[in-house]
RNA sequence: GGUCGGUUUGCCGAGCGGUUAGGCACUGGUCUGCAAAACCAGGUACAGCGGUUCGAAUCCGCUACCGACCUCCA
């Protein structure tokens, strides 16, 4: 299969042209969240990108397998592998089970992910529904010499592994390093190197979230679930594994490491690294207690937001920015993109009124290639929307009759919008009602004649009293030269 | 302290060796009874200092500031 899609690989630090390994199939993993709270602006980010991708890879006519994990136990509060797991200790703070505490955050994240209009995934896998594959990785990882059992526990061994294989290949990280910044060594007795880091936890008295195993009744690591299920659900090597960049080290590192220990051999072909959303220049993080959760982004309730933003709204504010790029919350950005989005959908509307005329003094054809070179330069969603905007300025103008268009060329506009703003980008009209449009259209169009009768008569009193009753109830007229449009908000 | 990345016009944000990015805001104009929308025009920015080059926001060096990772984090 052929396709000029070059992507980011965080592997070798460049760009790479997109080769799938089993055309037409490719096989995308995405770290997913750990539900103990409800998700917040910076979950959106590698949601939308990898949507964006998906999207993409499905439009160039791949058959994408998208899997994205949730993690539902494992994640423990301060890692060292001590502490407490995160979604237990939410469970005991709720006086729920840690299951209802997966269940009511996992539901609050799926119903925010369909508000972004972000694909489900192929495959949604969860840990606690691994357990048996996760103890059979731990098993061959074991077979090969590259763990070792400690009272019950089974850690990795990255010493001995760094002999055969490159651990820090994909954080930049060298093993020296790593030890001459050693941290506090509390509580690793058990590890033969501080770096070692934990396959299976033997679970102390009292402990909620526990299986049985040849080891010991415990739980598995957390770096452990995305190995075993990308391997069970996309093979021994597969084609994109994404997340966010503050995963890259430990996670992904381990993650590497556990598949190579394992198998031989590496897994993944293109890792993709989504930067973070900052607010005051910080990282959004759960941990930091600086975030803003989706929903009261949505419904405008945290103190910090001036008004609601619309999940379309978020989504394209996202898209405003490179994935690759750290962008920082602010109101008048997110304001900005409301206008922006705004304006890029009037557009569409108004293509469907636009009437052909027999030359196009516009070139389509050379802004759909320019969207296309946008896209696959590593995904420039900035840069596909300045050609849009490109394409907005040509519908607008045909529309007032400064530019014309070919019967043909307003097809291919009109595809180039349908493809790239809804298909890939997954931006939707949000003004989009199911009721009868057509009572609306001839109730409008009565109005209309009335007020345009007033002012006929000169009666601007009257006319304008229609219109600013109009715009009380949420509809704005335009005036044009040639009649009257309208718009609901 | 180590590793990596960033600093672009009022704001957001692309570009990464030579050509108008784009959005928002602002100013002027066209249109309009007025308004809104739309269109046209306007601002010539790239942290600082050196260097390479015919030519640098873009490459190299130094300095300053900011951030991410090195604990869990999307």
């Amino acid at each position: 299969m052929q396709n000029k899609l070059v992507l980011y690989n965080s592997l070798s630090k460049q760009k790479e042209l997109f080769k799938a390994l089993h055309p037409p199939m490719a096989g995308m993993y995405v770290c997913g969240p750990t539900v103990y709270s409800d998700a917040h602006l910076g979950h959106a980010r590698p949601a939308i990108t990898f949507d964006l991708l998906c999207r993409y890879l499905t439009h160039l006519g791949y058959k994408v397998r998208y899997v994205r994990n949730i993690t539902d136990v494992g994640h423990l509060e301060n890692d060292a592998d001590e502490g407490e797991d995160k979604i237990a200790k939410k469970a005991r703070l709720e006086d729920l089970e840690p299951m209802e505490v997966v269940q009511k955050y996992m539901n609050t994240f799926h119903r925010n992910m369909d508000q972004l209009n972000t694909l489900k995934p192929s495959i949604e896998p969860r840990a606690t529904g691994h357990i048996i594959e996760q103890q059979e990785f731990i098993k061959e990882i074991l077979k090969n010499g590259y763990a070792y059992e400690v009272n019950g526990s089974v850690y990795f061994d990255v010493v001995k592994y760094s002999k055969s294989y490159q651990y820090g290949k994909l954080s930049g990280r060298v093993l020296d390093e790593l030890q001459t910044s050693t941290r506090s060594l509390e509580g690793q007795d058990e590890k033969r190197s501080p770096y070692d880091f934990a396959l299976w936890k033997k679970a102390s008295p009292g402990h909620l979230m526990k299986w049985p195993s040849p080891w010991s009744t415990g739980f598995p690591g957390w770096h452990l679930e995305c190995s075993t299920m990308s391997t069970k659900y996309l093979g021994e090597e597969f084609d994109i594994h994404g997340g966010g960049m503050d995963l890259l080290f430990p996670h992904h590192e381990c993650e590497i490491a556990q598949s190579a220990a394992a198998m031989g051999k590496e897994s993944v072909k293109y890792w993709i690294h989504n930067n973070m959303i900052t607010i005051n220049g910080q990282k959004m993080a759960r941990s930091l207690g600086n975030f803003i959760t989706l929903d009261q982004l949505f419904s405008g309730d945290h103190p910090m937001l001036d008004q609601p933003y619309s999940p379309m709204t978020i989504r394209f504010f996202i898209l405003q920015a490179h994935y690759r790029s750290s962008m920082d919350f602010s109101n008048d950005a997110l304001k900005a993109s409301e206008k922006g989005l705004q304006k890029l959908m009037n557009a569409i509307t108004l293509t469907d009124k636009l009437k052909a005329s027999p030359e196009s003094t516009i070139d389509v054809n050379s802004l759909r290639g320019k969207c296309y070179d946008a896209m696959n330069d590593d995904l420039n969603t900035p840069g596909l929307l300045s050609c849009l905007f490109e394409g907005v300025r040509y519908i607008n103008s045909v529309n007032d009759g400064t530019e014309t268009v070919s019967a043909e060329g307003l097809e291919i506009l009109k595809s180039i919008f349908r493809t790239f703003v809804y298909d890939i980008l997954g931006l939707k009209d949000e003004t989009e009602t199911k009721e009868d449009d057509g009572l609306k259209e001839k109730l409008m169009k009565i109005i209309i004649g009335l007020r345009q009768e007033a002012r006929d008569n000169k009666d601007f009193k009257t006319s304008d009293k229609i219109r600013d009753e109009l715009k009380k109830a949420g509809i704005t007229l335009k005036d044009r030269k040639d009649g009257v449009d309208w718009e609901i908000e």
